[in-house]
DNA sequence: TGAACATATGAGCATGTATTCATATGAAAA
DNA sequence: TTTTCATATGAATACATGCTCATATGTTCA
């Protein structure tokens, strides 16, 4: 059923003209998105820690190596991962401090705490 | 082929103590899954700008009006919104500010602002 | 009460995605 | 150079999910 007879169209008009653009909203979902799943939250909540390489990350996790390859590669596609080479290893870090604020900020918030 | 040689097992069991438990690491990802649509993106960034109804931002977002409310249930669900009838109308906000503080960090971020 | 209307819900479809297996790549050590 | 080993990648699969259509629900107004 069409149900646009309710549209107060004097609120669509504002609220329009003050939203982020669709490209900042793209640009903040995704970025949402990357950290949307257990997998990759729990790798970057560790990568918070201390730097780590993809054994130790494929351990901790109890997924396979393969599995954490493909999940690093889109963190660092999405610049929240970075990664350098320590002889056979590759030491995968966090690229950005924001990454972290907005974690912690949401760890607090899903323990509604402050 | 296994690969769990490189494991540097000291370093996997310091972040393993010191990491979030799973059920906050589901937890931290669950809303950012719920924040890592567009669409439900574009409804939050509305809804922090002013109450809006069904309606309203089934014409913002030119979806139909069943795609909003299903999202709007989801985002209900996980209390990011709020609704409250008024006539006819069911008029939904946002229910929570950290929310709000959380976007507002993630947008400086993918403008690479401080 | 009954009609009209805004919203909610269920089913179904099309698309996206997280994982694993098998294998390729490439640096390091022999 | 050849082997070894850590990581990366491609294909395949199983599962999740966002959307629409059709319809149900429940409130308001005549």
């Amino acid at each position: 059923m069409e149900s646009k007879c309710c549209v107060n169209q004097e609120n669509v008009d504002i609220v329009r003209e003050e939203l982020y653009t669709d490209t900042e909203i793209a640009e903040i979902a995704d970025l949402f998105k990357s950290l949307g799943d257990p997998t990759r939250m729990r790798i970057v909540a560790a990568l918070r820690i201390r730097e780590l390489c993809v054994g130790d990350l494929s351990a901790l996790m109890e997924i396979s190596q393969s599995g954490v390859s493909h999940q690093l590669r889109l963190l660092k596609q999405k610049r929240i991962v970075k990664s350098r080479r320590d002889g056979k290893l590759i030491m995968y870090s966090l690229d950005d401090q924001h990454v972290v604020d907005i974690i912690k900020i949401t760890a607090n918030h899903v323990r509604h705490e402050e």
